[in-house]
DNA sequence: CTCGGCCTGCTC
DNA sequence: GAGCAGGCCGAG
């Protein structure tokens, strides 16, 4: 679900709501009968998270990519939301959000109470999400697979054409390999494409040096504009005081097939590329 | 690199 | 009932 954008905005709100204050208590809702791997994660490490989260304090939110951390008096932990992971805070007590059963429900799957008091639900209804404690060195190794930051200092338009030399995947695929560039997913990489007016079955290897300036720009264009409106609601992005975002209504090509070109005016396509819908214009996309 | 698998829920 | 959904990992 939430790339870049989204996870932004979840750490922003997150942020103010809990920095500062204490974990309580730890309450992990782990269905018995079942092993999915998240569970099998949270199991692995659940006295561990038990033991390692009560009494720390949170001490600051980051993130890098799609990924949360929060960083504690004592060791961090990382969260990563996958499709539909969700991150609700809010003070204690059963939470409304949205028309659904108040919270926790049944794909809540950890609730940390805070000082305050306060409650932070981690809800992901298909469990693709990852929470893992890890030490320095982990979080290093981690991190280190990871391409640079698209909004960072490190991001150039040389550093997107090493990415895409001599590749021949279509640039869509390595857009979406985060290795690339770390944070991209479904959506922003058919948006940067499309304000690029690049193909996104162009090859890495024939994208010119003047399509990555472009596309370079248009990354993070795409993903600024994305933060300021607090990132692209489709169906269950939800932010910690679970408002929707509002960029879903400044999408020129994502889930719209069909629709007018914004630029052209002519039919929005949709194929499959890299085994993802991917949204374009054949007019407009060279 | 691409593919299938991991999950639940929604739409056709 | 099939296919699809904002992500990633491991196998080939």
């Amino acid at each position: 679900m939430p790339e870049l954008p989204e996870v932004e905005t979840i750490r922003r709100v997150l942020e103010e709501k809990v920095v500062g204050r204490k974990i309580v208590k730890v309450e992990l809702r782990i269905p018995k009968l079942t092993a999915t791997r998240l569970h099998r994660d949270l199991r692995g490490q659940e006295a561990v998270l038990r033991t390692r989260l009560t009494g720390r304090r949170i001490a600051a939110v980051r993130r890098r990519a799609k990924y949360l951390v929060l960083d504690l008096d004592q060791g961090r932990l990382i969260i990563h939301l996958g499709m539909t992971g969700q991150i609700f805070a809010a003070p204690a007590g059963p939470l409304p959000v949205n028309g659904l059963p108040l919270l926790p429900d049944k794909h809540t799957h950890v609730v940390l109470r805070l000082t305050g008091p306060m409650c932070v639900y981690f809800r992901d209804i298909r469990q693709f999400g990852r929470l893992r404690l890890v030490s320095d060195p982990e979080e290093e190794r981690l991190f280190a697979r990871l391409g640079p930051e698209p909004l960072g200092r490190a991001f150039s338009p040389q550093t997107l054409r090493q990415g895409f030399s001599g590749k021949k995947a279509p640039v869509k695929a390595l857009l979406l390999n985060q290795q690339v560039v770390a944070g991209l997913g479904n959506i922003y990489a058919d948006e940067a494409l499309f304000r690029a007016r690049i193909h996104p079955q162009t090859p890495g290897r024939r994208i010119t040096p003047g399509q990555a300036r472009t596309l370079h720009q248009a990354i993070r264009q795409t993903l600024s504009e994305a933060i300021r409106f607090r990132g692209t609601t489709m169906s269950d992005y939800y932010d910690p005081e679970s408002r929707k975002g509002g960029f879903q209504d400044r999408l020129q090509v994502y889930g719209r097939p069909g629709e007018p070109c914004p630029n052209c005016g002519r039919p929005l396509r949709k194929s499959r590329i890299a085994q993802r819908g991917t949204h374009w214009c054949a007019h407009c996309q060279k």
